[in-house]
DNA sequence: CAGCGATGTGAACATAGATAACATTACGTC
DNA sequence: GACGTAATGTTATCTATGTTCACATCGCTG
């Protein structure tokens, strides 16, 4: 079928000029712009292209081949969106320090949810079936590490007296992806400003992380 | 060929027996045991009931429609195993009666979750477009109120200095959806007992609220 | 018993994903 | 530069689905 895309970060060479030019590059492009990823058409993205349905299957072998390939895009974004939480190969001054990149990388996760709310459903909407494709296939190194690195932060700080467990960052995790899910979906409690409810949530857990387990 | 319906009992309120039987009863029950129900075809509903796909328009405008009624029921469903978790109606006796009703509501909810990820998906999955549809028509008082009489109690019985805020319902509810969601997502670190996971994730959260604001 | 509304049927329309056979284009090879 | 081949796009078609409409039927009620 589709042959098979072993690296696709190099064919950012965009108009390799055939018949299209890009195809597999603008149905992707136009599918992230969709307001309702899940429930595009691969018809539609394809007319919209001024290009032919069965074009499509020259590039993904399935619908849920593109989907998920969105999917794994948008995961990227994440990705960037923690790097740029902080700096993860230097550790935190100090707690206030520790406290901050804690806090702005639950800013980075409510942020993403807020700007990509389409591409946040497909990656962990649905029970999360494309997340979990995802993360059997990632560099889990990338985003996997930026949590327990700031929880590790705190306890070199002094903020959290134990070192960081695999349940301290389950729990950080629950916390903020609920507040996020809650978020998404309009619970009145959830509407405010981004950043106030990123400090509201990560002060709460880290009051939880002060204590011994 | 009208096939006589003697397959239901219907043993439910309305068994006004016309062609069918009660088709709109059944449909809703053949769409309660579907394992995705956000998924599933009108049409193989109907014909799975021995019944042609024009007739469940008799009883249900669209299939969004069907699927918001299936999520009433699933609210409902969840709606009764809070009341089983704790009798709302009368005051904890001590502290530790009041951490136990707290992690009994989160069992219940992680355990709907567990049970019924069919529904829950279709309830908050998908933007929880399902769930703000329904929370603007059910009763509030039903579900919304146990997680608020948890806190209080633990604030009666001493364990939280402070009367709870919405802050801190919203922050409990956060932790207990999000670790909900994990689990569904078969997020590793939250593949342990049911139990456990609510005792993990309301300990920490009474341990969050047991300092002042 | 006649009628009427509630319920189910049959046929049809539009859209969707998907496949197969065919046409065309780009590009390396001689 | 001609040629052959793989990559790419098209046409036609199949199946499945949501939905509607005209018609048939059931069962109660006046």
């Amino acid at each position: 079928m589709s042959p098979r895309a072993e690296a696709d970060q190099a064919p950012v060479s965009a108009t390799r000029g055939f018949h299209h030019g890009n195809l597999r590059q603008a149905l992707l492009d136009a599918a992230l712009a969709a307001e309702d990823i899940e429930g595009l058409s691969l018809r539609h993205l394809a007319t919209g292209l001024g290009v032919t349905p069965a074009a499509a299957y020259r590039h993904f072998a399935s619908r849920e081949d593109l989907l998920l390939e969105v999917a794994r895009i948008g995961f990227t974004r994440l990705e960037s969106l923690f790097a740029g939480a902080f700096d993860i190969s230097r550790p935190p001054a100090d707690a206030a320090q520790a406290q901050g990149r804690f806090m702005r990388l639950a800013c980075a996760y409510l942020q993403f949810a807020d700007d990509e709310p389409a591409l946040w459903r497909l990656i962990f909407g649905a029970q999360g079936a494309a997340y979990r494709a995802l993360s059997a296939v990632l560099d889990r190194r990338n985003s996997y590490d930026y949590l327990p690195a700031a929880l590790l932060g705190l306890h070199r700080t002094g903020v959290m007296p134990h070192p960081p467990s695999e349940r301290d960052a389950l729990f950080a995790w629950s916390a903020v992806h609920g507040a996020a899910s809650l978020r998404l979906g309009r619970v009145p409690g959830a509407l405010m400003p981004l950043e106030d409810l990123a400090q509201e949530v990560t002060s709460r857990v880290v009051q939880s992380l002060r204590s011994p387990p």
